[in-house]
DNA sequence: AAAAAACTTGAACGCTTGTTCAAGTGCTAT
DNA sequence: ATAGCACTTGAACAAGCGTTCAAGTTTTTT
């Protein structure tokens, strides 16, 4: 490789070599454990820029996430139009599960680095994150969508038989992205969440047969 | 209730007042932004006492780990030997997933509020823990003996078709310890992760049916 | 070419951070 | 009683934080 991990090219403008750079400190390191000298180092820039162009360092942490989710929405929104013109009804509940998971996967095989997955995850489990309502804004709206199409597969579970299901897979898909080295280090190395593809192929196949074949005997009564 | 949440009772050292108290506070600002003194506040000491009974702040954040996890640990292992017991397979596979997420969510019932689990959920997105190595030396034991158990339900499959199964299982139940009201906004309420004994049920029973029947053709001969 | 706007810079500001220190308190064992 | 030790305290420390500022440079508009 030409450049190391998250440097950006030289030919763009300090507004977006700044917030290019940013988004692997912020994933390494954490909202609070960056500070805005790394960054202003790492995009070779001058302190004062950050504040300049973003307003302030949570400026730039938003402006990192409104750069980042639309391509996930969009991406989301195509699998699941796959998925709802797929009449084969096995097919369509694995189309759902990987229209939730191939957006966030494919991050990985770009230059990303998977940092932003990594502020994903940082970000969801951060209870200080309800006040900035990053998620609420950026991601409920595709949640929902979600959500929506599960039931359409489903439709005779309960709306907490549906969210439950969401958030497992949700949850599996977030601790690919949040690994560290751990997943490699428990499996020999034979499980590599840095392997993207093959992370996705066993969840998919193990969520969209949890989905199917899930047992409602101890939940479809509970209210 | 007679004392509010995470407050620690006045009889206790000043020792243990630190220790109950960070751990709330790390739970909810992250190691990061829960300051000395803020600590400090909670339990009622000066800051200086966190350093003298401590060492330093991350000696204090390991303590709180090594108070919580081996509870965590022998509940792990109680499971993962009932469900060696059991003869018939269906419900073994069941007390394997069991015997990973009851111990998790079985603290949120006590007077932890669900905080050790954030710190937990922090503590696995977070780069720098490698540094610490907490994971390593508290749950990766534990985390072998349930791929040990897992692969004595499933003998056919491969080494990363285990672990992947494993992974699955614990972001399912990260996002449940993680969530801080996501959950129930997106579900109308119908799903709350504050209600630890539904969202288990229900994570179980999908887990359970995704481990005995996923579908393995992409996968067993993926090296 | 002149004026205006946008951008860049290094130094400085006030504040908070984790930690240290010397002095003081209270229990415990001799 | 008294020496010893563990514990507690408030004040102080240097370092680092996000942000601001006035002055400079570059680009765009008139």
């Amino acid at each position: 490789m030409a450049q190391p991990k998250t440097q950006p090219k030289q030919g763009d403008t300090a507004k977006d070599r700044i917030l290019d750079s940013s988004v692997g400190l912020f994933g390494q390191y954490g909202y609070e454990a960056t500070t805005a000298r790394k960054i202003a180092e790492a995009a070779g820039v001058p302190v004062a820029l950050i504040n300049y162009h973003f307003g302030s360092k949570e400026g730039l942490y938003r402006a990192v996430f409104e750069k980042r989710a639309p391509a996930i929405y969009d991406q989301r929104v195509v699998g699941l139009q796959l998925a709802r013109s797929e009449p084969d009804w096995d097919r369509r509940v694995e189309l759902v599960v990987k229209a939730l998971i191939v957006p966030m996967f494919g991050l990985r095989n770009g230059s990303d680095d998977g940092a932003f997955g990594r502020i994903l995850a940082r970000e969801l489990s951060d209870p200080s994150s309800e006040g900035r309502g990053i998620f609420r804004e950026l991601f409920d709206p595709v949640a929902e969508m979600m959500l929506d199409a599960l039931g359409e597969c489903f439709p005779e579970w309960t709306q907490a038989e549906v969210n439950w299901a969401y958030q497992t897979m949700l949850g599996a898909m977030m601790i690919v992205m949040m690994d560290i080295g751990r997943i490699a280090r428990l499996s020999g190395g034979t499980a590599d969440s840095s392997d993207p593809e093959a992370a996705a192929v066993h969840i998919v196949a193990i969520l969209t047969a949890g989905l199917k074949h899930r047992d409602r005997s101890q939940t479809k009564h509970m209210q």
